[in-house]
DNA sequence: TATTGTTATACTCTATAACTATA
DNA sequence: TATAGTTATAGAGTATAACAATA
């Protein structure tokens, strides 16, 4: 699958009254900004040793003591295979820790380190700061507003409620479809 | 560069009043829409034969009737080596021709084919008419409202207008630095 | 010697599918 | 026979640098 952006805004065409009145293209704005705060929410956790979707992952586990890698695997929609080098990462920093689980030994049960806690709470503080700093031109009703209006976008376009898309398995994805 | 995606959104830790009130974070819901966006407005386009990049070149070239590779890898901020597959691609299609320059025989000059304006015609009516699809849900003046706020965010964030991050050379962009 | 376009190389990312050890 | 995790392999995508032709 081609994740590749939109490319432009959509200037109108004289005559036909099909696109936007104004010129400007809602979609290409998110493509844009997504790229961008993605990449720069990725700049500011690295001080941690963090990459986004490791972060992901050690949350959901904080948030899940003892699951196992299938269960992250499936909860999180990364491939199983794929998991496996986030957790040995993770587990080479001293983030977590892998037990093998007492009553079925092909398990591993995943399990958060007190450093990997500490490291976790120090991403999180980064992490709204740079909501702050992101929105910190709007006023606080202005952004109750967009967060409104992004989360009817969401609902509509079939996003998932705290699950990025860029975790999953992109080709057999039905969202990715040709359209919601 | 990880292009990896903002992992969560940030729910509020007791006690601290660094976050967001309302534990929802708008970099997220942005991460998140911009891939699904991309994603589907490639899906949209799909039927045309194009692909999101070759889409942005073409109009660009159809703007710019003649101008040399040199100048839309530039323009665009695609390395000139990714710029050849790129045209190679929409020459083999029709899309578009190379003439030699009458001056400079080093260089080639770009223009779009009779069938490259059609094509190109009919990816503006489905981009136009995701649009609307997309802001289905949304009354006019707040498509009006979300399109000023997302472009505050645009120019706080520092992108550019028109040019899409994803299509420029991540890894020495300035504007991914630390932060803008 | 510098520049345009091209090609070659290397590197990252990821998905598929084989493989092991348990069940 | 089926499942959890792992490893191996192959493909897409892209950036870097070498290269040929021209200036």
């Amino acid at each position: 699958m081609s994740t590749a952006p939109a490319p432009g805004p959509l200037p109108d065409e004289q005559g036909s009254r099909h696109g936007p009145p104004d010129g400007r293209a809602v979609g290409f704005l998110l493509s844009q900004l997504g790229l961008v705060v993605s990449r720069q929410f990725a700049e500011v956790i690295a001080a941690t040793g963090l990459e986004p979707r490791e972060f992901a992952l050690l949350r959901a586990i904080a948030g899940a003591e003892g699951s196992t890698q299938n269960a992250m695997s499936d909860r999180l929609g990364i491939p199983a295979s794929t998991l496996v080098a986030v957790v040995d990462h993770l587990e080479a920093g001293g983030f977590l820790e892998r037990h093998t689980h007492p009553l079925d030994r092909r398990s591993r049960t995943l399990h958060v380190t007190e450093q990997g806690r500490a490291t976790l709470a120090s991403a999180m503080r980064l992490a709204m700061g740079y909501e702050q700093q992101l929105c910190g031109d709007l006023a606080p009703e202005e952004r109750a507003v967009l967060l409104d209006l992004l989360d009817r976008l969401a609902s509509r376009v079939g996003v998932t409620e705290g699950v990025h898309p860029g975790l999953t398995s992109g080709a057999s994805d039905p969202s990715c479809g040709p359209l919601a």
